[in-house]
Formats: structure tokens, C-alpha cells, sequence
RNA sequence: GGGCGCGUAGCUCAGUUGGUUAGAGCAUCUGUCUUACAAACAGAGGGUCAGAGGUUCGAGUCCUCUCGCGCCCACCA
């Protein structure tokens, strides 16, 4: 071995050279026709949004274990990569590195410039995901926005149509008045908000039956701008402060029209007054109502938010405002009789956390709340890793109010493939073969079918891009497959995620998969947890707290991060701690230094000459010891990968390198690599094809890990003795049960112990650990004794002994004396 | 208010189907230049396993309740 070799293993040296190797060699690369059972990975395409965070590492380092692993172990592994780079998030990204304001612009401009941007800033945002190690096949990658997703989006969209599952409705709907588009009940976030709860006279009219005392009728709301919308007034039906008020009429103040007191037993008669004004719309209450006594429609609130003409002397005021103007004006009515200060929770856009509104609009939506059996059913067919997340789908789909509304008036997204009979209004699908089309520059093909129309207006709205992410299985395999043979494919092995988008994306793909194909889009998922910060907060701009994933890896390398984020198992949430990532910098050094060392003592040609005539039977009991632990941990890691639980199999990896391996195994052991005498040929050897193989096979048991510095020392030390051109393509460890041998585990676990023993006595007193010792005694029964002698020139050479002496009785429990 | 997760050493976490004396890393203290590694190595101290009941020969582990923390959902008049 060349001297050269330096002591400290330089991870920001080494991984960009793998990098190129592995790229060029193709050794990700997949083959629909490879040998081996497909395993196939639905991975997350990421939403294109300037860099990659820590939280990506954290989750997409999980799934590259589990895809290393698989095709380590012989499968044909499938490992897609892809963007998620339109709607709302992508259009909101393009407008703060271009600085403009979409709804400012000509629409086919602002597309333009989102293609353009994209095109800029891809490039850098994917070499993230290669530069943390990810073994995807990044030689064909799709873009939710590219030809072929636009295609497959409507294509579909056309099919789900077809199949009645999608439906277009004039009707309420969540509303985003900043992004001034629909949204689904999954974008919605909840937010604090202080507010006063305003108390406010509604005059009674007149004839009132005889008996009632009061002639006014007082409501609370947080939302007097809504007065306008008043469109009836609901109190309990056993209140008896209002029982003869129903069926009567009550005056909404300033504006001065007359709604109907009804009674209903959603109303909670402890609050407020317990009177309650149902507006058009102030929440989803008021929904319910407006449909179930068929109220009239009376939207005080635009699609921006203003004031709508509804609102006369209000009209074109901010909510905001026209609140304010309206409490002013009913103080000065002396009809606001009292404010409360009080602090709700209300539903905001999570791209944008504006509070939403529910206005009146036509939408297109996909059935979902008649599919809930159904889809709990799913996800129940699904293995979930872990466990208990599958209960998060059900929780969400038992939950679910709104069937999913895909329609977006937005410009950058995948356009919904059709167009309207102006004449009946009956929607026209494009014909598959023209697609992908847009409707806007596009005409459709033939009449209407309804009506024989021949006039059409294309739809405006753009589909939301959940509604083509959640085709994932088929973007991913139609990189590879065609067409036709993609529904093969499904359900494909794997979805890795993480648990923020189990509501929509999970969620979403269950839909889809279960409408086009009537199964389960993959057998299992993996769910991994979120990167707090090193106190456990969440990580936020507005805090401070967001780690660049970037400088650590230009700090530590990749194979630091990934060992960290290998530390907690799956579905945990980890906290951010730079020293942990140290901690595995040091890991990578001592991996590095241990295996320097073995191989500055063996020649791997020797050994591969000699292989046979040292075999292992002949092996020194030391080393049958060590093989046996090896044979342990080699099943160990294998199970746990097996079951998805990548952070078992890295702790039992550690454990057994650090402690088995270097702190005792190789300590032992030394002694006998430099004597190199013919006497000592034999132990020589012994221990030279021990740590050789040992130290392979842990190489390949870490490789998933840390697949950089697994490869450089495979490159340095082994490859001239191995074929493989990758430590990746060496193949997983096989199990062998010839070796692990139980007798040996418990020798050497009396070799610690004796080891301990003679370090501690040392160490009390302050001698070296080099320091000959003159006599051990050591008690024990006679089994041990047998054992203890068979190691007993490891120890002696070990521990500077020159004499053991063995005191053994019958059930003699081991003790150590040294003199 | 409902659901899920978590609570083990100063900190971050392991702890298999219940079974010897509850483990590791970091931090602290002490020692050692030892022919891989001083950014290393060796050793030490440090725990009523959140609390209370229960099941059991035996509970960190199973059951019930309580408390604390986190996430999701609901409530938003």
C-alpha cells in the first residue's frame, strides 16, 4: 500500500470524483430488462422552490437506503426522479426571483417566463439531490409541467370524466382571496387570530305576540362586515328566550332587510347570545344552512376580498376596512351594544396564510366524499412503515367535508382539456390524440354532443398540480415503460414521503389509482418525520433557526448528513445537532483509519491465493469470534432493512465496527499481524483473512449509508481483488450459517470482559496500556477454562501478560485478579 | 373537544415476543504519545425508566388513570 494514503478521510474531496464515476459508469441506471425482481419507487418529485432544505435530506436520504439496500440485494430497482414545477407554488417562486406580479401580466407572458425560470433554475436544484448521494436514475426525469405530463394529466382528467368521477359545480367553495383562486380543504392551515365578538342589535318588528318584553334581538358575530350577507337568523329550537321569535322576521341593522328567525340544533346556545346571523358565507355552518333551507345567495365579498355592491356604501372597501367603517357607523346607531376581546382559530391558505372565505363559484371537483369506505378500505391494503401513520388517512378521510376541488384560476398549471357548448353549456373533452392541448389557442374537434352546438368557449382554469402529482406511478413509469404496459406496473413496491403530505399527495394517489385502475397504487409506504431545530421548534425564516443543508455538506460531506439522518427511526421527528453530524465525520474517519491499518498488514493478492488452504476452519477461536458477531449483525441488518427500518440496522452496524471491531477485535489482534515470523505465520494469516472479510462485508452493509466513503475505500484497498467496478454492484452480504457460531459469541464476550478487566487495572494506575502485567488469576468453572485457553496467547499478547493462572471450581461465576 | 405520537443519564436517543447488574453517543472528570486513528485511546462518575394504580414469580416493556410536550383535525356564529 502507498504511503500517500492520508490519515484523515477528506469527504469534500472525495465525493464529487464518485459522483462523476458513478454518472458515467451508468450504475443507477435502470433497466427495464435487467435481471432480478423489479422493486419500483414512487419517489417524491420535489416542488422546484429555489434550494434544497434539510428537511429533503432528512427524507430523501430514507428512501435511498431502502433503494441501495433493495439493489444490493439482487432486486431490479426502479428509482425515478422528477419536478414538481407548476401551480401556485411554482407560480409564487417566479414571481419573487422575477419580481413581477402574475395577475399584473399577459397570461401567455407569464407562462413563458415560469418555462424560462424553470429552465434556469432546475439544473442547480436537482444537483442538490444528486450531490446528497441519491441513487435515482437521473439520465430520464420528468417535470409535472414537461409534454408527457401534460398529456398524461389529461388524458386522465378525460378519463376520470369518462367514468363520471369528476364533476363541475356552481357552488360554495373555499376561496383564496390573495391568490384569487379556488383552493381544496387540504391547503387549509389553522392561525391564531385575536378579534372582538361584537354584539349587535337587530330590531324586532312590531307586533310581536303579546307577552314578549324585548322589541330588539342581539347577535354576536366576529364579522359584522358580513352583515350585508345576512341572509337568515337560526337559534336553538329549545331556547326559551327565543321560542316565539321563530318563524318572525328580524331587521338586519343599516341595511335594513328583513330575514327569518329560524330554529336549528347546530346552534350552541351558550354562545354569544345564542342567536346566530347565517351569512353567505361566513363559515362552513353557514353552508350547511344555505343548503339545507335553501337560502338566498348574497356574496358581500369579490374575488379579491373587496366589498361587493351587495354592500352598498361598503362596496370596494378591504374586508378590513369595511369592518371598521361598519362597527363605526353602528356605534353611532348606538346598535353595537358591546365588544369582547377573544382569540380564534381560522382557517388560512397555507401558501400564502391569508384567511380564506367561502364564496359561490364554479369549480370542478372529484368525488371523494362518496368514495370514504372505499378509500379507508385502501389505505388499510397498503403496509404502512411505520404503523401507526396509517391512521392518519383514515383520521383525514373520516374528516373530509369537500370532495376535491381541482379547478384553479390560476395561469401556470396544465389546462383542463376542454371547452363549452355556448349554446346548453355541456362541457367537450379534447380528443386523446390531440392532447396535450390547450383550449385557450386550440378549437375543439366535432358538435356538441348534447346539443348538436357547434359555438364553444374554452374553460380558463388551470388544474391544480396535486391533481397531476397525484399520477406520480404513472409519470414515473412512463419514463421507462410504454404506455400500455404502465398499468402493469401498479401497484408499484414503494412510496416514501413524508407525513406533511399524507392528506394530499397520499391521499390524492389513492384517489386517482383507485379511479383509473381499481387497486392501491403501491403495497407499502414508508413515512418519514420532519428536521426540527437543535431545541425542537419548528424550523421558520421568521425564527431564525433554518439550516442550509449546503454548508454542511460543504463542511462535512454527504455521508455525515446521511449518517445523522440515519439516526432516528423511520417516521421520528429529529432534531438538528451539528455535533451528531461530527459525530459521523468521525465515524467516516475511523472507518477509514481501521481499514488503512488492516490493509497495511495484508496483501489482498496473497490472500486471494491462499484463500482456500486457510479456509475457515482453521481460523484462530478470536477470529471464529468475530466472524460469528459479523454473522449476527449481517442478519440483523438484513431484517431490519427487510422491514424498512434502516436506523436498526445502522446502530447495530456502528455498535459492532466501534466497539467489537476496532475497540477490541483489532486491538487483539495486532499482535499477531506483526509478527512476522515463521512461527507465527499461522495467526498471521489467520487474522489477515478474518479482517479482510470482515471488513468487506461491513463495507457493503454500510454502503447504503454512506455510499462515498464506502466506495473510496472499495476503490482503494479492495477493488484489485474484487471484480465489481462499484462497491455497489458487489451485492449484499449473504448469511452464512456455518459461522455463527454461539459458542464463539460467548468466548468473546469473556475475551471483553478480560480485556476490560486489564484496561481498567491499568488505567486506575496510570500505567500504560502497554504495561506488562506479571500474573492474572482467573476464576471460573472448567467450561471456561477450556474456553480462556483456547484465546489465551490473543490475551497474553493483548494485555502485556506473561503469566495466567486459573483458579476453576464448579459454577464459578468469572472474576478477574491482576497483580 | 377528537385522533396520533412522545416522556429512559446533564443533552440526543437505543432498549426485540415481559426475564441476570437498564445501554450508546455527546458533555463532564481522570489517565495514556499505545508501530490505524491525540479531531485518538483507556477508565470513571451520572438513571425512583414522567407520576399513580393494576396484571405477573418477575414490568422501562402489558392494562387503567393522571400530568407534561409535539403534530394533525374540529371548534371559528
Amino acid at each position: 500500500m502507498s504511503k500517500e494514503i492520508s490519515k484523515r478521510y477528506n469527504p469534500t474531496e472525495t465525493e464529487p470524483k464518485w459522483l462523476k464515476f458513478w454518472e458515467k459508469e451508468g450504475i443507477y441506471k435502470y433497466n427495464p430488462r435487467a435481471k432480478g425482481e423489479v422493486f419500483s419507487i414512487d419517489t417524491p418529485p420535489p416542488t422546484v422552490s429555489g434550494k434544497m432544505h434539510i428537511g429533503h435530506v432528512y427524507s430523501y436520504t430514507h428512501e435511498d437506503f431502502i433503494a441501495r439496500y433493495q439493489k444490493m440485494a439482487g432486486r431490479n430497482v426502479l428509482f425515478p426522479f422528477g419536478t414538481d414545477d407548476n401551480g401556485l407554488p411554482t407560480e409564487r417562486l417566479v414571481e419573487k426571483l422575477k419580481k413581477v406580479r402574475a395577475s399584473k401580466m399577459k397570461r401567455q407572458d407569464f407562462i413563458d417566463l415560469c418555462n424560462e425560470t424553470l429552465k434556469e433554475i432546475t439544473p442547480d436544484f436537482v444537483a442538490d439531490w444528486k450531490k446528497i448521494g441519491m441513487s435515482c436514475d437521473f439520465s430520464r426525469v420528468y417535470s409535472t409541467i414537461d409534454d408527457d405530463c401534460r398529456r398524461t394529466s389529461q388524458k386522465f382528467f378525460i378519463d376520470l370524466y369518462k367514468k363520471q368521477k369528476v364533476y363541475r359545480q356552481d357552488a360554495p367553495v373555499v376561496w383564496c382571496p390573495h391568490c384569487q383562486t379556488a383552493i381544496a380543504q387540504a391547503e387549509l392551515e389553522d392561525k391564531e387570530a385575536e378579534t372582538y365578538f361584537n354584539d349587535i342589535v337587530f330590531e324586532l318588528p312590531t307586533n310581536l305576540p303579546a307577552g314578549s318584553k324585548k322589541n330588539n334581538l342581539v347577535i354576536a358575530t366576529t364579522r359584522p362586515e358580513l352583515l350585508s350577507s345576512c341572509v337568515a337568523i337560526f337559534v336553538h329550537p329549545s331556547d326559551k328566550r327565543y321560542r316565539n321569535l321563530v318563524g318572525k322576521k328580524a331587521q338586519v341593522p343599516i341595511f335594513g332587510n328583513r330575514v327569518e328567525i329560524i330554529s336549528d340544533k347546530k346552534v350552541d346556545m351558550k354562545k354569544g347570545s345564542g342567536a346566530v346571523m347565517c351569512c353567505t358565507f361566513g363559515d362552513k355552518t353557514d353552508v350547511e344552512w344555505f343548503k339545507e333551507y335553501k337560502l338566498t345567495l348574497a356574496m358581500s365579498l369579490d374575488k379579491a376580498g373587496r366589498m361587493t355592491e351587495k354592500a352598498k356604501k361598503y362596496a370596494g372597501l378591504s374586508a378590513k376596512d369595511a369592518r371598521h367603517e361598519i362597527i363605526e357607523d353602528l356605534k353611532k346607531k348606538k346598535l353595537l351594544i358591546g365588544q369582547k376581546k377573544i382569540t380564534h382559530t381560522l382557517n388560512v391558505h397555507e401558501r400564502c396564510k391569508t384567511e380564506v372565505e367561502i364564496l359561490n363559484s364554479e369549480q370542478w371537483y372529484v368525488r371523494v366524499l362518496d368514495q370514504k369506505k372505499k378509500l379507508i378500505q385502501l389505505g388499510e391494503e397498503i403496509k404502512w412503515h411505520p404503523e401507526f401513520m396509517q391512521t392518519r388517512l383514515g383520521n383525514w378521510i373520516k374528516g373530509l367535508n369537500w370532495d376535491w376541488c381541482i379547478s384553479r384560476q390560476r395561469f401556470f398549471g396544465i389546462p383542463f382539456p376542454v371547452w363549452y357548448c355556448v349554446k346548453c353549456g355541456e362541457a367537450k373533452m379534447a380528443d386523446e390524440k390531440d392532447l396535450p392541448v390547450d383550449p385557450l389557442s386550440a378549437n375543439p374537434k366535432g358538435k356538441c354532443e348534447k346539443c348538436g352546438g357547434s359555438k364553444f368557449i374554452p374553460e380558463h382554469d388551470v388544474m391544480d398540480t396535486w391533481a397531476t402529482s397525484s399520477l406520480s406511478p404513472v409519470l414515473a413509469l412512463h419514463l421507462f415503460y410504454k404506455e400500455k404496459d404502465v398499468e402493469k406496473m401498479i401497484p408499484m413496491n414503494l412510496r416514501p414521503q413524508a407525513h406533511d403530505i399524507i392528506s394530499t399527495w397520499l391521499f390524492y394517489t389513492v384517489v386517482r389509482s383507485n379511479y383509473h385502475f381499481e387497486k392501491i397504487p403501491w403495497t407499502e409506504v414508508m413515512i418519514s418525520g420532519h428536521v426540527l431545530d437543535s431545541a425542537g421548534r419548528k424550523m421558520s425564516k421568521s425564527l431564525g433557526n433554518v439550516v442550509a443543508p449546503q454548508e454542511i455538506l460543504e463542511k462535512y460531506g454527504a455521508d455525515a448528513l446521511r449518517f445523522w439522518a440515519a439516526g432516528r427511526s423511520l417516521g421520528q421527528n429529529i432534531n438538528f445537532s451539528e455535533e451528531e453530524i461530527q459525530a459521523g465525520k468521525k465515524f467516516l474517519t475511523k472507518l477509514w483509519n481501521a481499514t488503512r491499518f488492516v490493509m497495511m498488514n495484508i496483501n489482498p493478492r496473497d490472500l486471494r491465493a491462499n484463500e482456500k488452504r486457510i479456509g475457515t476452519n482453521s481460523l484462530y477461536p478470536t477470529d471464529k469470534w468475530i466472524l460469528a458477531e459479523l454473522e449476527v449483525l449481517v442478519a440483523t441488518a438484513t431484517k431490519s432493512f427487510e422491514n424498512y427500518d434502516y436506523s436498526s440496522s445502522k446502530l447495530a452496524i456502528e455498535k459492532f465496527f466501534w466497539l467489537k471491531l476496532a475497540d477490541n477485535y483489532i486491538e487483539i489482534v495486532k499482535n499477531r499481524l506483526y509478527d512476522e515470523s515463521p512461527k507465527g505465520k499461522k495467526g498471521r494469516e489467520s487474522a489477515q483473512f478474518t479482517l479482510y472479510s470482515v471488513l468487506f462485508t461491513l463495507l457493503r452493509l454500510l454502503a447504503p449509508f454512506i455510499p462515498f466513503a464506502s466506495e473510496e475505500i472499495y476503490q482503494t484497498f479492495f477493488k484489485s481483488a474484487k471484480c465489481a467496478k462499484s462497491i455497489h454492484l458487489c451485492g449484499w452480504p449473504e448469511t452464512d450459517k456455518k459461522l455463527a457460531d454461539k459458542e464463539k459469541i460467548k468466548t468473546g464476550k469473556i475475551i471483553v470482559e478480560i480485556v476490560a478487566a486489564m484496561r481498567k487495572h491499568k488505567a486506575e494506575r496510570g500505567l500504560s496500556m502497554k504495561a506488562e502485567l506479571e500474573k492474572v488469576e482467573i476464576f471460573c468453572d472448567a467450561m471456561t477454562k477450556k474456553a480462556i485457553q483456547e484465546i489465551e496467547s490473543d490475551l497474553k499478547a493483548v494485555g502485556n501478560i506473561r503469566k495466567i493462572n486459573f483458579i476453576a471450581k464448579k459454577n464459578s461465576k468469572l472474576r478477574i485478579a491482576i497483580q
